[in-house]
RNA sequence: GGAGAGGUGGCAGAGUGGUUGAAUGCGGCGGUCUCGAAAACCGUUAGGCGGGUUUCCCCCGUCUCGAGGGUUCGAAUCCCUCCCUCUCCGCCA
């Protein structure tokens, strides 16, 4: 969420920044409501300063014995309270106009952010990694998996519905090991482990951003929570309405979780295989940071995400998104790219946005350091997959097969296999 | 699911209609003392919004005692609804 002051004091800048996300913006029109509502809590706050002034005097009038001068102050009271009545009912209503506006819009992109469309704007920064020259027609997922016995589309399928998907054998336990490498690998580069509830309450929605605007993109339960599109929400929301202490900053945090999307949008996306489905599995990286030093934390999340790339031997890019095709609370996000033999491409493995304060502002999320400034301030929250599971475990089986079936494991996660160095094809 | 208790400032815990944004204690911060520290003593210590002043210093007003509504001139205090927590019983991985 955007602060109010802020923008009242930079409508031009706005107004740009909105433009060069493609957002939808009406400098005029917020203009006008922010001025007008402070015009009415003004004239509430006056009447109400006169009605507690005259409710005292009530309270000692009555001590005095005073009657006649107590209920005359009751009647300009009452007067008083018709008024108040009257202009907070307008009053209400131009904040939540203003709200409306507040709570729906994008964050302003960061100045180093170039300024785009779509996703054809985006900017490469950086390839490790050279692809696979295969000595075979390489054979993509979604025929290498059923083949192998390890992925199950249909009786996805049948226990849920399309873009459900079951892992079974070496999948499964692939799955599991990419996980654990992934835990294990964060871990031991300082981020905490966490294990957080799945499903998720509004105000926790709100708070990262989701909620108003995107709920068709979740699957939501009968009692009003949500199933989590990403842990980022949950890890955020940790620390929602708190202070933290400036010392304990930054703060880097991982969990593991299963990641539930409706993908409403995306009828006939990636209708093949389990690139897009409804249920994948994802390590997620959130850290809070102070403001100065939110875009270098934001490069190390991002050298996290690629460092588990390097080490299960992936090749992949990395770009920076550009205004156009940024997500609705991010300031600058790079995205990293993974090799997909059966796209002939790069496939997006991985985001990693600095949101700075907007998810705080709207979460409450703030710090304290006394010997550096009075009171406290919005902390800023960054977010990075790391990595999205389901497509990394589709991205080793279509980079590591082999001309007889099977499957190379990549070293880093032989540990997690118990030793075992290749998946071989189940009848 | 049934019965009961309760939700107050960073924490603990008073407060059952009037100058209480809220006693007291702990913690935190500043100071006195000290070579330094501890102890002791003194002071200070919520947030949102609006305005003033003006630039980060303060001043004024207002709202906030789980959330929302109601009664009243006036509610942390009374009434209603909802949410949450705890205890006991039931059920259960």
């Amino acid at each position: 969420m955007l602060d109010a002051k802020f923008v009242r004091d930079n409508l031009d800048v706005v107004a740009q920044a909105m433009a060069d996300r493609g957002a939808e913006w009406d400098s005029g029109a917020f203009e006008k409501l922010d001025l007008r509502r402070r015009e009415l809590i003004g004239e509430v706050e006056v009447r109400q300063a006169r009605r507690n002034e005259a409710s005292k005097a009530i309270g000692a009038l009555m001590k005095e014995g005073k009657r006649e001068e107590a209920e005359a102050a009751k009647e300009e009271v009452r007067l008083i309270n018709e008024e108040v009545t009257a202009l907070d009912a307008e009053r209400e209503s131009i904040d939540e106009q203003v709200r409306e506006i507040l709570v729906t819009s994008p964050n302003l992109p960061h100045e180093s952010v170039p300024v785009g469309a779509d996703e054809n704007d985006n900017v490469e920064i950086r390839r490790w990694g050279t692809p696979r020259e295969f000595e075979f027609e390489p054979v993509a997922h979604w025929d290498l998996g059923p083949q192998m016995g390890i992925i199950d589309f249909e009786t996805g399928v049948k226990l849920a519905k399309s873009r459900f998907v079951v892992l079974g054998r070496d999948g499964a336990r692939l799955n599991r090991a990419l996980i654990n490498f992934m835990l294990d690998t964060h871990g031991s580069r300082g981020y905490t482990e966490w294990a957080v509830p799945a499903l998720a309450n509004s105000e926790t929605l709100f708070g990262t951003g989701q909620l108003p605007k995107f709920e068709d993109d979740l699957f939501k339960t009968d009692e009003g929570l949500y199933l989590i599109p990403t842990a980022e929400v949950q890890l955020t929301n940790l620390h929602r309405d708190e202070v933290l202490e400036g010392d304990t900053l930054p703060r880097h945090y991982c969990a593991y979780t299963p990641c539930f999307r409706e993908e409403a949008g995306s009828a006939g996306r990636d209708t093949r295989g389990m690139i897009r489905v409804h249920q994948f599995d994802k390590v997620e990286m959130v850290k809070f940071s102070e403001p100065e030093s939110s875009f270098d934390e934001l490069e190390g999340m991002t050298a996290d995400a690629e460092n588990i790339l390097q080490l299960l031997g992936l090749p992949y890019r990395t770009i920076v998104l550009c205004t156009g095709d940024m997500g609705f609370g991010a300031a600058k996000t790079y995205d990293i790219e993974v090799w997909l033999p059966s796209y002939e491409n790069y496939k997006e493995i991985s985001s990693c946005s600095n949101c700075m304060d907007f998810q705080a502002r709207r979460a409450s999320i703030k710090y304290r350091d006394p010997g550096t400034f009075k009171g406290s301030r919005l902390v800023h929250t960054l977010n990075g997959s790391g990595l999205a599971v389901g497509r990394c475990l589709v991205a080793v089986l279509e980079n590591y097969q082999q001309t007889d079936g099977s499957v190379v494991i990549p070293e880093v996660l032989r540990p997690y296999m118990g030793g075992q160095e290749v998946i071989q094809p189940v009848g």
